[in-house]
DNA sequence: ATGAAAGCGCTAACAC
DNA sequence: GTGTTAGCGCTTTCAT
């Protein structure tokens, strides 16, 4: 068996409890007694056990990140972000995913409940009140959503629409397209309710299809519809999507961005590496991660259920570029300011 | 404070070792009472605490994996598999990044190793002594690099390495360039060597350029490095250098594949998002992932050490072609049965 | 400053 | 088939 507390007291002739307070309460052992046993402990090895630990303190400094899709690719940062964030804290973190199902989110919630001080649940699919339901039986952070009165950390996505919508606008685009995301997305909601205010507000129309996968395919698949509109410019909900999208048009034959622009959103690494560049909504995911472990350690000190919305920013590259009704001469670098007005 | 065996107990009127066995040992308790028993729990909202049941069974159902770089898109595929598929057998993952650094890695092992039945070592960056040490302190299995008498779970490179070369050299290629991924990778030895062996049989020249970390932008960089060689095809460590490069050369006016073929290693999702798509050594990390999983959960019942090798496959895209020794006629697809041989 | 003792939630002999 | 008891490794009063 490993070496335990027990060992240690024995091997420095002292008592565990003395042990104990060598590591939980340093400052309440005399100096000498806690330079021997702390030799002692490193000589044998000697690790607490978090697991023994959390049974008596009822904190395990383990959290819970349970995300829609390890494999998309917009969620290795986030998880990289707030492992790491929560290890500085001296927090490990248990990483699950959902596939994009509600039913396996409330069972990982309760599931992992017991053995974490908190759960971040990042892009949840489930209803509100089922995560107010959860919120009672384990300390909460959401990512990626926003509920009266729950913890969370979202991304102004809003405001991201809003900048791409009016760069569209003021490229000379009319008609533009919104491709959705899937069912249950709040940021989904959020960026077709935004882009459609900001449309209107440019005069333009806005076509919204979908819901679909938030994966390339999906945008590759929609090739067809989004020629079918008659559209010249296309927000989708996030980088793959757009990229399917993008490769598909070209692969058509359809020129990017000369016959249609193409927007993403959340700047994924992959996004620089094709061609054209996308342009596209950057989303501060490792900020959120980070946000978001502070956030959920910070509720149990006080009872604060803050929200927090961190900026994004218009990342303008190769994909879009000027639409039929486009002031003459216009350049893709002159009407990039317009969007951050 | 939350549920426990005594509330269930006491509200179902039996013992507390009764509603332990319900959960542990059902077989062993009256069918009535198992289904009181069940029907209070279940009521109560009652969920066994894993912790304290680990503290005197020894078993966690915990696992851990430990990743050189969550953001790396090699791993998320990876990470998803192994997670799914230790949840399925009941078990719960911590994930680590060891930012590629094997002093973290030795402390996350260490740190982790209480907490768990077993740990995952993916890509791991330390030395052979210092992975051997650790094992002896908590079950391990090694993927992505063979040590003598250590459970590990590899792709076999080597091979995806000769098939690559063979294509190129079937190709028409007789100066190769090799670009090395980071110092410490196993992966990246194997590949280098039997690159070189396959080059030196097909009586070709192979030239090693690194190492290199295993990002895009270090690829970019050695564009300038590669056309010094005057070299006419690449092997990259992996994808994403490849990518990297790739898009480099086209950005400097050198055409692929006519003027330089690029081949990759991985097939990670933007391989195939990428124009030319990029042809690449494929390797099946999920597969590995759950392999890994179902090795270090068997490692308990008997003492085996199995090494499970994967095998890889050369997926030929669009980012090869014919070079200055061609068959006259050649196509990339007439060659493409030579590789497999 | 240190020791003694109780107990966190649970399982595992051992009785009955 | 069920209750009793001891104890996993640790922290935390309470004494001394």
């Amino acid at each position: 068996m490993a070496v335990t507390i027990r060992d240690v007291a024995k091997a420095s002739g002292v008592h565990i409890s003395t042990v104990s307070r060598t590591f939980s309460a340093p400052h309440l052992v005399n100096p000498e007694t806690r330079t021997r046993v702390l030799a002692t402990a490193e000589e044998l090895g000697y690790r607490p056990n978090r697991a023994a630990r959390a049974l008596i303190t009822g904190r395990t400094h383990n959290i819970g990140l349970i995300v829609a899709d390890i494999a998309n690719p917009f969620f290795p940062p986030m998880i990289k972000a707030a492992e790491t964030h929560a290890r500085r804290r001296d927090y490990h973190v248990f990483v699950a995913d959902t596939d994009e199902d509600p039913v396996v989110e409330t069972d990982l919630v309760r599931a992992l409940a017991k053995q974490v001080d908190g759960i971040l649940l990042c892009s949840p699919r489930m209803s509100d009140d089922q995560i107010e339901q959860l919120r009672r039986e384990v300390p909460l952070v959401v990512v990626n959503r926003l509920i009266d009165g729950l913890p969370a950390v979202v991304m102004d996505v809003g405001a991201g629409a809003r900048s791409a919508v009016r760069h569209l606008v003021g490229l000379g685009h009319r008609h533009l397209v919104y491709l959705s995301g899937p069912r249950g997305s709040w940021t989904n909601r959020e960026i077709r309710r935004a882009a459609g205010v900001a449309a209107r507000a440019g005069g333009a129309e806005l076509t919204v299809l979908g819901p679909h996968q938030p994966v390339s395919s999906a945008g590759a698949d929609a090739a067809e519809a989004v020629l079918a509109t008659g559209a010249t410019a296309v927000l989708a909900y996030n980088d793959l999507m757009a990229i399917g999208l993008l490769q598909s048009l070209q692969d058509r034959g359809v020129a990017v961005p000369e016959q249609i622009s193409v927007v993403g959103f959340d700047d994924i690494a992959t996004s620089a590496l094709v061609r054209p560049t996308l342009t596209t909504v950057a989303n501060p995911t490792a900020a959120a991660g980070r946000a978001a472990v502070d956030m959920l350690l910070q509720q149990g000190d006080d009872g604060a259920t803050g929200q927090v919305t961190l900026r994004t920013d218009l990342v303008i590259r190769n994909s879009t570029g000027p639409g039929p009704y486009a002031p003459a001469g216009a350049t893709t670098a002159q009407v990039a300011a317009y969007a951050k007005e």
